[in-house]
DNA sequence: GATTAGATCAATAAAAAAGTTGTCGCAGTT
DNA sequence: AACTGCGACAACTTTTTTATTGATCTAATC
């Protein structure tokens, strides 16, 4: 037993990520004390489409996926959730619902902030809320970007797509597309799972990636981006 | 699209629970307008030990099993929930986190009821009160049973123990054996997964039971129960 | 010091899930 | 009416999980 290292532990995760950096020590103190920490498991859920929610959950290690889910087959993948990004924000302002649901790709060490200490420091804190809004407006693009994506191109163009963003993480995170099954891939273009199979056998043999077991390698960054812009 | 149908159907469900019968029209109203209902696939997490609870779940139909997370291999399974049962009840009026996992054995319909519909019914209504007690003792009383059997018994009282629960779920749930792996059947039993194959096999040559594929058939109750109290 | 209860490890078998491929059908387009 | 884009299904292969078994290893008990 070493409580005191241990303390010292929590202390510096609080502080180490860069957004709480610019919370005054009360303000600080305030997260801390409205905090719980929580390890999910490779597969667990960090949110659940519906339930209710009462905090907002901050990733310090590990990678998930965000995705909203449809009928019992069908899911839409919307992004990769990182360590230092929020899950959850949405909860907090508006519903007090999830509007989706994440799971862990990998074992995540996440802690999960109230509703409240987060909005009352937003409010005592201008440059905290303005780092929030980024977020926001960030998660905004995004999810215009997607809905485009959906509404109109097809699958070659929705696969390129697929395969730059997860290749456009791949430089943190070398395992990604290891974490990624062909259902997933698929996922984040909206397309059948044989089809995302189909078109990455078709995109290996015209050399704009290789497939080594789960790993997929781009090779040719600019078709790709050629395909992803003709949709 | 027949509105008025699935209103009947959404009223229906709140009032058909044995337990919401008793509450008034107001009462009914309050759960109805705070509660929301999600789907949990099978393998989803209903509750996720450590993680914030502003809510209690009310499980309309599907199984799951509650447990609690010990180091990355262990866990230990407290129960099976079934419809009709709340999860994380002990959220709402003592701590405000889940102290215990739970996932789902087969898709669960679940409504989630807000902690402040809960107290305030739970301090207009005296029946329903008295109903969340008997509840709570229920579940204090198993604790207890698991705490015995964990400190006192050894191996073969253990998976006994594990038999007979299990099997006493079986009237009402013909497939409970199918949706346990050997694994979960270790975790009630508080043994390795490995012991829990071994002795599944040696009640089976002495005739205690019937290994059919993953279904289990209990043949001696009477030894069973016998191995339960001998430990 | 020997015995016992049980875990842990390693090797293998069996079952389940994921990935792959070809064929077909349907809904829009041309 | 022919064509295109893509999902759905079926059959099959590969990979991953789960189950099983025997062989140590360990700590507690006699």
């Amino acid at each position: 037993m070493k409580p005191i290292l241990e303390t010292d532990q929590e202390f510096f995760c609080d502080i180490q990520a860069p957004c709480f950096q610019m919370l005054s020590p009360e303000e600080a103190e305030l997260v801390r004390a409205s905090k719980t920490q929580v390890l999910f498991r490779k597969g667990d859920h960090l949110t659940k489409q519906g339930a209710f929610a009462s905090y907002a959950l901050f990733v310090i290690n590990g990678l998930a996926k965000q995705y909203i889910e449809g009928d019992s087959t069908k899911n839409f993948n919307l992004r990769i959730i990182k360590p230092g990004e929020f899950v959850g924000l949405s909860a907090i302002f508006t519903k007090n619902t999830f509007n989706y649901s994440s799971v862990a790709l990998t074992d995540c060490q996440v802690f999960l902030v109230e509703k409240e200490a987060i909005t009352s420091v937003v409010k005592q804190n201008g440059q905290f809320g303005f780092n929030m809004i980024k977020r926001y407006c960030e998660q905004n693009t995004n999810l215009f970007d997607n809905l485009r994506t959906v509404l109109y191109k097809q699958m070659n163009g929705r696969i390129a797509d697929t395969l730059l963003y997860v290749d456009s993480l791949k430089a943190e995170n070398p395992e990604i597309f290891q974490l990624l099954s062909r259902k997933d891939m698929a996922d984040f273009a909206g397309i059948s799972t044989e089809s995302a199979v189909k078109l990455l056998k078709s995109f290996e043999k015209d050399g704009l990636i290789e497939l080594h077991e789960k790993d997929i390698v781009v090779v040719n960054h600019k078709e790709l981006l050629e395909i992803s812009k003709k949709g």
